[in-house]
DNA sequence: GTCTATATCTGGATAGAC
DNA sequence: GTCTATCCAGATATAGAC
C-alpha cells in the first residue's frame, strides 16, 4: 500500500487529503467551501492541511489535477462519445464543475496558480482528442477535409460553455448537444 | 439633455455610473477593481455609490447589463458575422470579459443576482439567434434540417467558452473558430 | 507533521450628519 | 443624494510549541 523510498508517506497523505478535499467539494459546492472547512473534512487543523499545499488556490489546483486523471483519458478513446459520457457522469457532481468554473475565473491573471494548470490542460486535452480525430479520420470515421487541432479546441470549448451554462440552468442537456455538434462534424 | 419627469436625474446619473465604471473595469480588470476603486473613478465616496445598487454584486450585473445593450443587437443580425464581429471587439477588452467569467461562476448560486441575469441572457441571446437562423433559412442560407435552437445554443455556449480560454490563453482566435463552426454548419 | 493561537487585512455594509 | 466614519465578518497566512 505504502510507497516505498523517501516521502513515501507524505505523498499518500497528500492523496488522502486530495480525495477528501474532492469529496467535501462535490457534496458541498465550491462556495461553501474555505479551507477551515475541508481541513476539518479530511480530519485535520487549518495549519496542517496548509503544510501541505501552501495556499488554499494552490490546494484547489491540486484537486482539479486530481479530477482530471480520470477525465482525460476519455479524450484519447477512439470515439468523442467516451468523453461525451465523461461530461454526462460530471453532471452527477455539480460541486466540481463550480469549483472549475470559478478557476476557470480566476485563471485570467497570470500569477494565479490556476493560470499554468489551465493552459497545460487546454494544451494537454486538445493535443489528445486532436490526435484521436486523427485516428478517426483514417479508420475512415472522420471526413479528410476536417481540421483535427481545430475541431479538437472547439469540441472543448464548446463542452467547458456548455457546463458552465448548464451550472446556472440545469434544464440544458449538455450532452445532446455534444453529440448534435459530433454528428454534424461527421456529416450524418 | 436630462430626462424628464420623476426619477429621471437618478436614472441618469446611474447611467453615468455605469459609463464611468464600465470604462474602469476595462481598463484595470476585474480583480483590481473594489468598490472603493469605481466610487474613486466616477468621483463618488463609497457610500454615495452604493446608494444607487445596494451592493457590489447588483453593482457588476448592472454593467453587464449595460454592456449587452450594444452586444445582443448583433444577435438578431442575417447573419452570424455580426455577432462574430461583436466577439472580435470584445477581445479589445480583456476586462470586461472577465467580469463575465467571474459572475457566470458565481451565478451558479441561486440566490447571487447574477444567476437571474445570466438565465435571462441565455434565454434571450439563444431565442434571438434562434430567430435569426429560421431567417436565414427561409431566405435558403440555411440547411433545411438544422435545428435552429439548438445550433443556437451551441454557437452561443461555443463562444462563451472560447471567451473563458481566451483569458487565460490569448493566441487562441476565436472569430476563426466561430467562422469554421459556421461554415461547417451551412455545410460549406 | 500537526496543532493552537494569532496577526492581519481586505473589503463590503451601515449609521447618521449635512 | 452624498459624505464621513465606523463596524464587522470572514479568511488566509504565519509563528512557534509539541
Amino acid at each position: 500500500m505504502a510507497k516505498r523510498g523517501p516521502y513515501g508517506k507524505g505523498i499518500e497523505r497528500r492523496e488522502q487529503i486530495l480525495e477528501a478535499a474532492l469529496r467535501t467539494i462535490a457534496e458541498r459546492g465550491f462556495l461553501a467551501t474555505s479551507v477551515a472547512e475541508l481541513a476539518e473534512a479530511v480530519g485535520l487543523s487549518q495549519g496542517g492541511l496548509l503544510h501541505y499545499f501552501g495556499t488554499k488556490e494552490e490546494l484547489f489546483v491540486a484537486v482539479l489535477r486530481k479530477r482530471d486523471e480520470a477525465d482525460m483519458v476519455a479524450l484519447r478513446a477512439p470515439d468523442p462519445a467516451a468523453y461525451i459520457a465523461v461530461i454526462r457522469r460530471n453532471a452527477q457532481v455539480p460541486g466540481l464543475i463550480e469549483l472549475f468554473t470559478h478557476m476557470q475565473a480566476a485563471a485570467a491573471d497570470p500569477r494565479h496558480p490556476a493560470h499554468a494548470y489551465m493552459k497545460e490542460r487546454y494544451r494537454r486535452g486538445t493535443a489528445a482528442f486532436s490526435q484521436s480525430l486523427r485516428d478517426m479520420r483514417e479508420a475512415g470515421a472522420l471526413p479528410a477535409h476536417i481540421d483535427a487541432d481545430a475541431a479538437a479546441t472547439t469540441f472543448f470549448a464548446l463542452s467547458d460553455g456548455l457546463q458552465s451554462r448548464w451550472l446556472i440552468d440545469p434544464s440544458l442537456d449538455m450532452a445532446a448537444h455534444l453529440e448534435l455538434v459530433w454528428r454534424n462534424l461527421i456529416g450524418a
